[in-house]
DNA sequence: AACTATTTATAAGA
DNA sequence: TTCTTATAAATAGTT
């Protein structure tokens, strides 16, 4: 409308685009409101200006922007932050549970008091702990018998953390079996 | 526009609502289309008719929905699905150093063949080995005392998930020490 | 969907 | 920016 031409390209004098902007940008708010109310219709309408300025218009009758955009997802099944959640709480729960079956045999490995043996399992158990303490002793002859002193200052700085480990969210895993 | 009045009222006649819908619709479309174009601004416009039926126009210069909808976020401090993104990975890293850690401590436990031991370590890894049998044969003879058989019976189902755990990620934590 | 009388939007100019 | 105004565009009512 108006009294020139109308070709729709991107207008390159900043002052007669600004102009433009103006004038346009209030003219389609206004059609934005105007269809919204007539007609019943939940919209948005959501603009960066080229200078970053941000202008919206969300119908009265949607609660929120959020929640307009998430039916655009189930519509066209894009669901880009529906799947990142999704997939996000499955590792989560993947790693908990992870969590959860290590603890527990943590806990049997360590004779925990808690915990309940059957008599096969015991006597699992405590062939396991000869095994390894078999294993243990083997090692230690290896390492007394090739490089004692070496191992020696070594061991100042590594057997702080290995006793036992304060995890980060309370639990503490004891080695020791006392 | 046209010959009658402009109230900007919802039209309560269902034809003439959908009529009106459908020009007024082309119109924002098409006013949309040319402020983006002439004024070089990324704008999103989305819409639900009445009958849930969805329309929008993005920007040729905007990558995504999800792209223009996150800025929208960032300038007006809501946040609400960065921040949620920010929490969950949070936890995520959370759950996943505590899987590492216990990983580090069965690793130990177990005398696995890639563990590298001092030497002092080594010592206090056998006497909470040593400890722990102890434990166990105490617990045993109390078993053997009290009630030989209904352990047994209880035994042949609990003992196969005390073995060795298969988690469900692929990694495999053995209780064997052979 | 198409037509057309009118209203509205807006390009240029001030 | 903001206003004015000539003109192009949109559209309400109608067919």
């Amino acid at each position: 409308m108006g009294r020139g031409r109308s070709e729709i390209k991107r207008i390159e004098n900043p002052t007669q685009r600004q102009s433009t902007f103006y004038k346009r940008r209030d003219g389609l708010f206004k059609k934005a409101r105007e269809l919204s109310v007539l007609c019943d219709v939940d919209l948005l309408l959501l603009l960066f200006s080229t200078s970053g300025k941000l202008y919206h218009y969300l119908s009265p009758t949607v609660p929120s922007v959020k929640d307009l955009v998430e039916r655009y997802e189930a519509a066209t099944h894009t669901k880009v932050w529906t799947d990142i959640r999704q997939e996000r709480r499955a590792e989560l729960e993947k790693a908990e549970q992870m969590c959860e079956l290590m603890e527990k045999e943590l806990r049997f490995m360590t004779v925990d008091d808690g915990e309940q043996y059957t008599v096969p399992s015991l006597e699992l158990l405590e062939r396991n702990l000869e095994a390894a303490m078999h294993k243990i002793r083997g090692r230690q002859e290896e390492r007394y018998g090739l490089c004692d002193k070496l191992a020696h200052s070594q061991a100042l700085n590594h057997d702080e953390e290995a006793g036992s480990t304060s995890l980060s969210n309370g639990l503490e895993l004891k080695l020791g079996f006392n």
